[in-house]
DNA sequence: AAAAACCATGGAGTTAAGTCAACGGTTTTC
DNA sequence: GAAAACCGTTGACTTAACTCCATGGTTTTT
């Protein structure tokens, strides 16, 4: 697919995409079209994108995505050192999903003491 | 306290709780000390800036909690508009807890898949 | 067949959230 | 009583992650 439909399919502008290519974090298919010389990306890029927006909201870095995709998921295991990377950012993420489980606390709770409408037992009840 | 003793209590920065306080997130007692006009700062700063470490991790930026601090938590009630953005905060922050987790399980799987080291059972066991 | 939409490349511009440097004054510590 | 550490203020600088603009070519739509 062209690079319009992979931004449509991921919600990244393409600019961002392109951006995100400059990184290193996606490649296109060697081969461009012929005639027009346009990339092609293939629908690893889609999932690709699928984890970068998931880290990204887990507070990653684009410099973290890469080495994360890069050197882990497209095996290449350079063996232990990298082991400290993974148990960093396992317990980076950890944090800041506590950190945003007690934000989240705050919020219902303002919201609830305010009595600005009754909370809906729905809303949260499944929550972790 | 001064300064000094307001960032060593909460980890931030000078600078960080002199950006903060340029932005209203918190503000000194009014009077200065006498002879050196150094400003001084009460408990509630240090519980401010606690809910503003757990709002930046869980991805409010500095104006949603300067919102947050200065329209809710400081009795200003404004009626029903208001409850618009707190729903909308709450389902950021749920969202992104979600988005978290499944990172979360990414990194965990694929350091289990890399066999680099046997996975501690207590490690993760009691974990949302 | 023209207009509208899409593509590539390159480089400049933007925003958030700080950080750093410099100045002169004050307090604490050795 | 000096040196080191701290304080306030101002303003420039930095970094990450984009976004926007310009240019020139290609496809798709009407």
């Amino acid at each position: 697919m062209r690079i319009g439909e992979l931004s449509k399919r991921t919600g990244f502008t393409r600019d961002a995409i392109r951006f995100y290519e400059r990184q290193g974090l996606i490649t296109p298919r060697s081969d461009r079209e012929e005639t027009n010389n346009y990339k092609s990306y293939g629908d690893d890029a889609v999932m690709t994108l699928g984890v970068v927006r998931d880290a990204q909201a887990a507070g990653l870095s684009i410099a973290d995505v890469t080495i994360l995709l890069t050197q882990y998921l497209s095996e290449d295991a350079e063996g232990f050192d990298g082991d400290e990377f993974l148990v960093r950012k396992i317990a980076e993420v950890q944090d800041r999903i506590e950190s945003s489980l007690r934000l989240l606390d705050i919020l219902v709770t303002t919201r609830q003491a305010l009595a600005l409408a009754p909370y809906d037992d729905d809303d949260l009840q499944d929550f972790p």
